[in-house]
DNA sequence: CGCTATTACTTGACATATCAAGTATATCTG
DNA sequence: CAGATATACTTGATATGTCAAGTAATAGCG
C-alpha cells in the first residue's frame, strides 16, 4: 500500500483508494448477503443476465460483461446451475457454447436483491458524496480503465464476445 | 453493479468506482506476484511491519492495521512464518500475544518488492490522474470511511490494539 | 476432404478468505 | 482468591478465485 519512492500525494491518493476498495467493497459482499442470502458473485452475475437484452447470454459474454476470468466463470454458473438459480442450455448454433439463463428462482431472487442493495450503495456511497465527488469518479475511472485496456492487454480473459 | 431505484449519475458513479477496483486491484497484484514472486496479501504485511515503528507487532495490531480480520490475519502469519518471512515469538509480557516481526530473508524480499510496486502503481495510477482528482479521491475516501467507521461498528475485528 | 488452429468451456489442484467454534491466558469482581 | 468475562489467537470446514491442463466442437486452409 504505502510506497517509498513516490510523492506524498501520489502516495495518500494511492492508500485513500484502496482503502476503500477494502472497506467498502466487502462491506457491501456481508449486506448483500446479509439481505438476500446471495453471495456478491451470485449478485453480480444474476443482475448481469437479468438486465442483458439477450434472452440467453454465453459464458464468454458473461466474463467478458463482468471482467472476469472465464474459468472463474465456468466455476460460478456450475455453481449456480447446481442450486437453481440459472438454467444453462447447449447453444443448438454452436453446440461448445451454452445458453445460460435466469430460471424462476434466479429471477425472484435478483428482484427481490436489487432494492435493498440499492438502499445500501445509497447509503455508503451516493448519498454522501456530492455531484462532483461522482463526476470525477466516473472520470478517474475512465482515464485508469483506458490505460489498462491499452497496456495490458488484458491478460487471456476476454477475448470474442458473442451471445448465440 | 448495476442498481435500479438509483439516479443515473449515482448509479454510473458506483459502477466507475466498482469496475477500478475490480481491474486495477488484481492487475497490481499480479504485477506484484510477477515481479517478487510475493502475492499481494504476503507483500501488504511486509510493508506494514517493514513501515511500523514498533519492533514487533502482534496479530491483532497488524490485522486493524490493515482492516483485516482476526482470523485472516493469523492464517497468513502462519503461513508466512511457515515459509520464512516472519518471525513469532510469545510475548514474555502477555503469553497469549505473539511478537511478529521480519525475517531477514522478508526484509530482504520488501525491500527488493517496494520499488518495483512503486513503479507499477506510478504508471496504472498516479502519473494518468491529475493533481486535483488525486486530492478529491483522498477527500471521497474520508468521506466513506468515515462513514462506514460511524455506521457500522466495524464488525467483530478491530479491537483492542498493543504492540507489546 | 483432411489437418491444423482456434474457440468454448471444464476440470482439478492449490491459495486464500470467511465463519463459527475452540483453547489458553489475562482480568475483573465479589 | 474463585468464578465469570474478556482477550489473543488458532483451527477446520466451506466458499471462492487462480492457474495450468485438458476436452470437444468449429473454422481455416491447402
Amino acid at each position: 500500500m504505502a510506497q517509498k519512492g513516490m510523492k506524498e500525494l501520489d502516495s495518500k491518493a494511492w492508500r485513500a483508494f484502496h482503502k476503500i476498495g477494502q472497506q467498502l467493497i466487502p462491506h457491501l459482499s456481508r449486506q448483500i448477503m446479509n439481505h438476500s442470502g446471495l453471495s456478491a458473485a451470485e449478485y453480480v452475475v444474476l443482475l448481469a443476465i437479468y438486465e442483458s437484452e439477450e434472452v440467453a447470454l454465453n459464458v464468454n459474454a458473461l466474463a467478458t460483461q463482468l471482467g472476469w476470468e472465464i474459468s472463474r466463470m465456468s466455476h460460478q454458473v456450475t455453481r449456480m446451475h447446481e442450486s437453481g438459480l440459472l438454467k444453462k442450455i447447449k447453444s443448438n448454433s454452436d453446440s461448445r457454447c451454452f445458453d445460460v439463463s435466469l430460471t424462476v428462482a434466479g429471477k425472484k431472487r435478483i428482484i427481490e436483491a436489487v432494492p435493498l442493495q440499492s438502499i445500501e450503495i445509497n447509503h455508503c456511497f451516493s448519498d454522501i458524496l456530492s455531484k462532483s465527488q461522482m463526476q470525477a469518479l466516473i472520470e478517474i475511472s475512465n482515464v485508469i480503465s483506458n490505460h489498462l485496456e491499452e497496456h495490458h492487454p488484458v491478460n487471456q480473459r476476454n477475448k470474442t464476445q458473442k451471445a448465440s
